[in-house]
DNA sequence: GCGACAG
DNA sequence: ATCTTGTCGC
């Protein structure tokens, strides 16, 4: 248990939060807090739950030409306070195919767990889970955008995954950087990205492709649940803007917002304890899937999958002529720089 | 012992 | 994730 977990009061006054800005020392510190028991718990967790991925389309949209059922997707994202003790979690809902915010709900929360790589959805997930509940009926999106991976993991259960788990939706994990996951790491991404074409995308192992925007880095694009890779990638393809996925750029965009809103004095909506419902939530999903109410899938072992690199063109080029912008252009030239760097 | 490591 | 300015363009 969290020390975290017992403070009980909403921050009421951004000045109380004046802390000094330790980030670097901080984290190191927390990371050698979280124990090694409590590390085998959340892999435990998250093997359990990677059991009950469904890796094919389960979802009440064609993936036809336009997606024509297609009305709804929606866009998660955290962003936290400079003293590193909250953070604020947006949820956004985008109309489809016009991409106009519908809804949007952001309430901060105290961070009552460490950042540790392959543990991401600890963190954010449980915040992110509640506000997805109280989205309205007629507002529900029919596939979730998470900023972070899916099936793309050492266990196969990136915060993606354990979001569309638990809230039984249709996710697509989208990262900015590349985890170490078997052999896929960020060097065979920026190998593979070198040949890549804005609009174009790469595979990178099994659950996982590079999708490379019009501008900007590349993009790890993986399912998080309830959907194919294929899936995944075809829909991120058609919803993204010049450097990102819409929905994660305005959640993105109005996440931040409100961080900067706290700090200007403003009230913002508090959310208690969202890990302990988060963990209430877990153990009744396992529960379900126990009785056999779940459907399990067999899960892709991402470790021992073989990377396939070769390039596939996109079915619709999103670049017609070569309108490469000075940013993209200088973009692959350190692309270029940076993999002479990586060779020997 | 040191480095790696989604957000 | 966060720390950050001016600047160019619509």
């Amino acid at each position: 248990m969290f020390q975290e977990d017992m403070a009980g009061s909403p921050p009421s006054c951004p000045s109380a939060f004046a802390a000094p800005r330790l980030y670097p020392s901080v984290l190191a510190a927390r990371l050698k807090m979280t124990s090694k028991e409590q590390r085998k718990q959340w892999e435990a967790e998250q093997k359990t739950l990677a059991a009950l991925r469904v890796q094919e389309d389960l979802l009440d949209w064609s993936c036809e030409d336009g997606f024509p059922d297609l009305h709804r997707v929606a866009g998660v994202d955290v962003s936290f306070f400079a003293d590193g003790t909250y953070a604020i979690a947006t949820v956004v809902v985008l109309s489809f195919p016009q991409l106009k915010v519908l809804w949007e709900r952001s309430a901060a929360f105290r961070l009552s767990v460490p950042y540790v790589p392959g543990f991401l959805a600890f963190r954010e997930v449980p915040a992110l889970a509640q506000l997805m509940d109280s989205v309205p009926c007629a507002l529900k999106p029919q596939v979730v955008l998470v900023d972070g991976n899916g099936a793309f993991h050492p266990r196969g259960c990136g915060a993606a995954t354990h979001l569309g788990i638990t809230v039984d939706l249709p996710t697509i994990g989208v990262a900015k950087d590349v985890l170490k996951v078997g052999e896929v790491n960020s060097s065979l991404a920026r190998r593979v990205s070198l040949t890549l074409a804005p609009g174009q995308w790469a595979s990178l192992c099994e659950v996982a492709a590079l999708f490379r925007p019009r501008m900007g880095k590349p993009l790890v694009v993986s399912p998080g649940h309830r959907i194919s890779l294929e899936t995944a990638l075809q829909l991120t393809r058609a919803i993204c803007g010049t450097s990102a996925p819409e929905p994660v750029r305005q959640a993105d965009l109005r996440s931040r917002r409100a961080v900067k809103a706290w700090h200007a004095g403003q009230e913002v909506e508090y959310l208690s304890n969202p890990r302990l419902r988060h963990l209430e939530r877990v153990q009744a999903v396992q529960e379900l899937a126990e009785q056999g109410e779940l459907r399990t899938s067999e899960r892709v072992d991402v470790t021992r999958s073989k990377c396939k690199w070769q390039v596939k063109a996109p079915v619709v080029p999103q670049v017609e002529e070569d309108t490469r912008t000075w940013g993209s252009i200088l973009f692959g030239w350190m692309c270029v720089c940076m993999s002479r760097d990586g060779q020997p």
